[in-house]
DNA sequence: TTGTATGCGTTATCAA
DNA sequence: TTGATAACGCATACAA
């Protein structure tokens, strides 16, 4: 690789000269400027990121903890973060995030990265203190079990949501209700159990140890589960479900249609993040409208901002309900 | 942050022996390494990888290049990668690859990864040309359609594959067989086709522009490519179909549910990654089996051993044919 | 066994 | 409008 210094004698001037060129600086003149440009593109040369991370301490670089990599709900989200940074002069990178692996994380990141993204991943306060320390701010998609150490996190008013689930579901005759939770105190999806939980009860409706079944997050996982609590019998007695995530919703419609039990005529089904597939099943399935590319897109330039010195706020949006076949009598 | 400098201070030593003992090297005396262990830990020290890699020219990270992040059969892929690449010592990312912003992506390696790694993708000659002038090797997991600039690829052998797959359907009666594929000339499915069509010819099969249909390699798309299929009255004939992907082979199916032409009966279906999903369809769906982990892995090791000074060569791995009763009539 | 000194490719300050 | 030059934090050849 070329260097800034070849490109200077080659161009014939001094390596201050070719970082103005480079970074666009006023003052230079158009010759000196086009005989810069000619050298450079006649040695191919290419700014080494590296040297520029040293001298500035920006990395221009953002990372992402991801769940799931195959997880459509996440994708949604990646797909509209990727893109919104890198409109905002970012390179980011998406990582699997597994609690275990948390620790070997933590030493990662310095030097490499600005800021680090989470998709509602509760990190441990050593680890975040530990970002803290070497100045990388941490902003969350989706609001965290634990929020303390965080920059600021964007997400829809779960409570919110939940109630206009909920309520539609009354409208449709239902009262005893289950939820499909998934994973426990510490994942992405806790808030959204808690929420259900919440509103079931200042709704005087039933809540026990029976109304939460747990799926694994994944449509086959959530089918067996559901295929085994039909072939137990429904001990819940349930007439319709609520879940933490739309393929956990899948999943269940699938396990419906395996055990012959009709959706919506002896159980209703609705999801939580109106990912696409949501539309395309039989019945298609009724969902709480979670606003990705609004609230990626909100994450990465809270992000941004804050790391240009404007302070960041959490913020939560509100999400609609989208009633579709799966939950729908008349 | 603190700096290298800061931990020699405090320990009394030189930076250099800092530098011997954050690099694990030989000669330094247990009671000096203790100390400046000690000192790091206290000052909270990181080194940073930004100089570290402006000096040693290795940035001990690589990126993947991949099409979709919610695919399952890459997820399966880059799961495997992400877990070997760690252990190997190198940090991975993931970007979305799109074809529209190839040129952007010219400018954004030097001196920020040490190997780029393709999921069948392929780049155009000058990209490969700019990135071997960066000194950045490029390894495909999938053989990419045009691989000239290749370091190596990792692939199975598809016309190996395609041929176990369509003489298992010989064997079921079936000659008149279609095939749902995917994109346009440079598509990492297009191996997959051409493969299909090959054998196809190979063994007197009929073959015609009816042969191919296109889903566009998601679920619901292939879905609702197959039900205009079905309801033009099925032009083509065919009583099997094969697949570019296992998604799109879902999505045949659901469509031939929902249009209630019966699998295997009318139409027997083989997808070729064998991811999950195939295996808790109903009817579940034969595959080619893709051997995901030992491709993902040797992708990566083939990757360091290169930057390491081994010669990476390209491999073509054997599959197998697992059938289940998508296929299966008796 | 440890320390000194140099350079990696940048950016930025200060002179010219 | 341009050019010297000093850092940035690290690795390492060489000296001690």
């Amino acid at each position: 690789m070329a260097s800034r210094k070849q490109v200077a004698e080659k161009a014939g001037v001094s390596v201050a000269t070719v970082s103005y060129v480079l970074n666009d600086k006023p003052g230079v003149s158009d010759a000196v400027r086009e005989k810069v440009r000619s050298a450079i593109d006649e040695l191919g040369y290419k700014p080494s990121y590296a040297a520029r991370a040293l001298k500035t301490k920006k990395t221009n670089c953002l990372s992402v903890f991801v769940n799931y990599i195959g997880d459509p709900f996440e994708a949604g989200l990646l797909n509209t973060m990727e893109h919104r940074a890198r409109e905002l002069g970012y390179f980011i990178y998406f990582h699997t995030y597994q609690q275990e692996e948390e620790e070997d994380f933590r030493h990662y990141f310095a030097g490499r990265i600005d800021g680090l993204l989470l998709l509602g991943q509760s990190l441990k306060e050593e680890t975040l203190r530990s970002l803290a320390a070497e100045g990388i701010p941490v902003i969350s998609v989706m609001e965290p079990v634990r929020a303390e150490g965080l920059t600021a996190y964007i997400d829809i008013d779960w409570e919110a949501a939940m109630a206009a689930g909920i309520s539609h579901l009354k409208t449709q005759g239902h009262r005893n209700i289950g939820f499909m939770a998934n994973g426990g105190q510490e994942h992405p999806h806790e808030r959204r159990t808690q929420a259900f939980l919440a509103v079931m009860k200042r709704e005087g409706l039933p809540v026990n140890e029976g109304t939460l079944l747990y799926g694994e997050g994944r449509l086959e996982q959530a089918q067996e589960a559901m295929l085994r609590y039909i072939k137990d019998g429904m001990p819940g007695g349930h007439s319709a479900f609520m879940t933490a995530s739309d393929l956990m919703a899948a999943g269940m419609l699938a396990a419906c249609r395996e055990a012959r039990v009709p959706v919506p005529g002896k159980l209703a089904i609705v999801g939580c993040e109106d990912i696409m597939m949501t539309l395309h099943t039989t019945p298609a399935i009724t969902v709480l409208h979670y606003p990705r590319p609004e609230i990626a897109a909100l994450a990465v330039e809270r992000m941004v901002g804050h790391l240009n010195g404007k302070p960041a706020a959490s913020t939560r949006l509100e999400s609609s309900l989208i009633v579709r076949d799966s939950s729908r009598l008349l």
